[in-house]
DNA sequence: GCAGCTTGGTTGTCGCGTCAACCACTCGGC
DNA sequence: GCCGAGTGGTTGACGCGACAACCAAGCTGC
């Protein structure tokens, strides 16, 4: 409410803030991009479909658990068709199945250690085991609606 | 390196610092976006632009001062000129001026409030203290190159 | 002079993400 | 029966971002 602008401070809170997710997820999406030709997004919808699910997954759950909306999934999912990493099959009409393919197995496999590795190295290693507690705090208490 | 998997306790703490970002970066872009219609990149071009060259600034400067990559920076700055915001001035040839037009500062004007004010109650009011300057430390550790 | 490098910027292509519109099916109520 | 609402998913359009190729201009050095 205050119409107050940021101070010189709060602003540098701000940029901190901004540059520290950017900058390692940025980091850890290249490793794995460089070493296996998969997106974070490619990664994440294929290790969800492999531990949740056995390998395959309603799109919806899919969505639910990646936090994206349906088109998102939609898209992206067609585009992961293109490159065989995974299937879509028709359990009953309306109910689409999202199935792993061996290849997009064999790309997750792949990518696994190098994701592994890459959050260590950029992450979990460059911090204390109390600041990194104080992340975790910190997330849950910005991730509560309003 | 060390090949094993992550384990659950290391996913966790993965998972809370990517949406750690994700949530308030998402809110306050959208934020200002409702109020104005100009995305969080837009604010950062205007406001660069005003703050740090009073209404003008050579695209470059601009860009580095973005962290964004001469390329971004040009299709972005198309963009912006379609919709009046920004100008862009030959001063002699090779150089190229970014002005702020009249709507872009005011477009500006108004998104500055909302922007502080969305910070306010999406970040700096939900932490304690200690807890933003254990955030300013972390980001500077994760910021260092390798 | 001119070959070659660097600098400042543009352009095309293509993958990504959001929004809104749409289709198809199911279910509850009347 | 049918009408409306909800659910599961697709599609098209459009802005965005990364990358690579390109086009000047200027700056060496010979």
């Amino acid at each position: 409410m205050s119409g107050k602008p940021l101070s010189p401070q709060e602003l540098r809170i701000w940029h901190a803030f901004k540059m520290m997710g950017e900058d390692v997820l940025e980091r850890v999406g290249r490793d794995i991009s460089d070493a296996t030709g998969l997106s974070g997004a490619d990664f994440g919808v294929l290790s969800r479909l492999a531990d949740l699910g056995k390998g395959q997954m309603r799109q919806q759950v899919l969505a639910q658990s990646l936090g994206w909306d349906k088109s998102r999934l939609s898209h992206h999912l067609t585009r992961m068709q293109q490159r065989q990493l995974i299937e879509r099959q028709e359990a009953d009409q309306r109910v689409v199945l999202v199935v792993l393919t061996k290849q997009g197995k064999a790309k997750l496999d792949a990518a696994r250690p190098i994701h592994a590795e890459s959050i260590r190295r950029n992450l979990l290693a460059r911090l204390s085991q109390q600041q990194i507690e104080t992340i975790v705090r910190v997330s849950n208490l910005l991730g509560e609606d309003v």
